[in-house]
DNA sequence: TAAATAATTTATAAAGATTCTAAACTATTG
DNA sequence: CAATAGTTTAGAATCTTTATAAATTATTTA
């Protein structure tokens, strides 16, 4: 469980100024050892609970798109009317539980390694995202 | 390249009243042999320059769903402002182009089977999709 | 075939997520 | 400590999508 002035550091060294909001969202997103999967609006919730200080809701959204840029969190591409942001930054994949509106890792373990076989010149892969869509079994 | 005739038979077939619109827009989506990737907002352009009437966006949403219930349309998982939908039902996967914002079909010879080695109790496997971001190399 | 009915279309309003704006504030630099 | 550059903020604006309810159209029934 890393302490402030961690985050102060690791905000400094990717040259986002460590204010008081973004190391507040550091210690709601990093301190624990899982990592999760959040929505802005499951974020701003958690925010609420945890921290005796108002952050605007454009702050959230800055910081989140800011880390994410750092690689400090990844955007999981998902059909839903909220984007999903996830703290594991390693490469996985993932269930959607089409009920719970959840996302479940799945580790590489889960799969066997993805291999494309076609190319488009001039482009290079930026990632490869799999998403397995579960529903209630009945 | 069906007639209107067939698509009146499909759309009863499936329970769907064959009105004006509903066959407007099905020779709009499946008067070719290629299949293709559209937004609703491509969709409503589209319409625009095929059509001699109007159609209103409620009813353009309103069909494609109802389409995509039935089987005649996929929407694809990305994240990005607006839905995307293939008419291409058969399994198969994607390249999303992120600087033309435009997808790029995968067929299934391009990528070894995807095997789900972890289930998750009471749940079953809908769907399972890949996304293959892709940028200009440089 | 006409009346009854059920489904569909429509324009518009409403909702919900996200981005924009520009003024106030804060961290950093010199 | 003053200058500056970056950040936060509330609220407005935008954009996509869904809801609403009245008008229209297709289908069913008699």
């Amino acid at each position: 469980m890393p302490s402030s002035i961690e985050y102060i550091e690791k905000l400094r060294k990717s040259g986002l100024r460590p204010t008081k909001q973004r190391i507040r969202i550091c210690e709601v997103l990093f301190n624990t050892n899982k990592t999760f999967h959040f929505t802005i609006n499951d974020l701003v919730k958690m925010i609420e609970i945890n921290i005796n200080q108002k952050i605007s809701l454009a702050t959230v959204y800055n910081t989140v798109h800011a880390f994410e840029k750092k690689g400090y969190l990844k955007e999981i591409a998902i059909n839903s009317s909220q984007t999903y942001f996830d703290t594991n930054t390693s490469n996985h994949h993932h269930f959607f539980d089409e009920k719970e509106k959840e996302l479940i890792d799945l580790e590489n373990d889960d799969l066997d390694p993805i291999k494309i076989k076609k190319t488009i010149p001039g482009k290079i892969i930026k990632s490869v995202e799999v998403l397995v869509k579960v529903d209630t079994d009945k």
